[in-house]
DNA sequence: TGTATTATATATTAAGTCTATATAGAATTA
DNA sequence: TAATTCTATATAGACTTAATATATAATACA
């Protein structure tokens, strides 16, 4: 049930490129540094969010990546359920087919709701809201 | 951030023993083809619900397990987190040592957060609800 | 034109976790 | 004493996680 590196670190890398918004393309090997994370892990994490279009690319020197879209746009949901494969807590929950119990078991409905619980949360959260957290001091919550 | 098998087949033990309730020591074998999981894996489940004292146990024949309290007693919430080895989505949530980041790290405090949403659902369903949700017909959610 | 810089693509891997199964032993009933 | 059930411990294959390594492609700049 823990949240895997790759959601959690694709989190801060997308916070460290929401800080530096309208600052031209950051290479990885500036985020790498400051969120310590390696350049070649951050390369593989960075992966889904380009193919999902939420960062933008510029190869060569001077280049590095970008958000395509304004940090106010992007939640934590989309983010989560991206990097975790799917907003769900159990296979069934999305796909009732893999589990011959599904129409008659009560659990599979209960993960449900826990996990739009959960996302309700999380879309209610965008990465503005993250760098502005950030900025107050990350006490303040 | 998938629930492990463990908590989910775990819920269902239970379950099956909620709807049992007051009907003395029921014998893993039972549920085991009720529930379609393994006796051995069951076995296994069962260890951590025992020594949590969810579970009473007596051997040899006639004997089974059943449930300590009443169904009305015992959370979603408490089983998931017994079996997921704590209520949280990330480790710095709960021990904040594991990272140096953590005293201004903003997510750290976000995935706090969700998963407080998150238990906050499961805490308010009882095994009781559950029960009563699987007579309802597991539609009826 | 050439070199340094950065992104991209693919492969590899070590460790750990998940999901079980197997074997042996202890307690209890009849 | 035999059958039944729980208990304890060991084992194991498959998969996932969390990376690292190597090679290639594109671009800026001197």
């Amino acid at each position: 049930m823990k949240l895997s590196t790759k959601s959690r670190y694709g989190t801060r890398l997308l916070l460290d490129m929401a800080q530096h918004y309208d600052q031209g393309p950051i290479h990885l090997g500036e985020i790498a540094k400051r969120q310590d994370i390696s350049v070649k892990y951050l390369e593989q994490i960075i992966i889904p969010l380009k193919k999902a279009n939420y960062v933008l690319s510029v190869r060569g020197p001077k280049g590095g990546h970008f958000l395509a879209r304004p940090p106010e746009e992007i939640t934590l949901g989309e983010i989560v359920a991206l990097l975790e494969e799917g907003p769900s807590l159990a296979e069934c929950s999305e796909h009732a087919e893999v589990c011959q119990r599904s129409n008659l078991c009560p659990t599979r409905l209960i993960w449900k709701e826990v996990a739009q619980a959960m996302f309700d949360k999380l879309h209610a959260i965008t990465l503005a809201d993250l760098a502005e957290r950030a900025r107050a001091g990350a006490q303040g919550a």
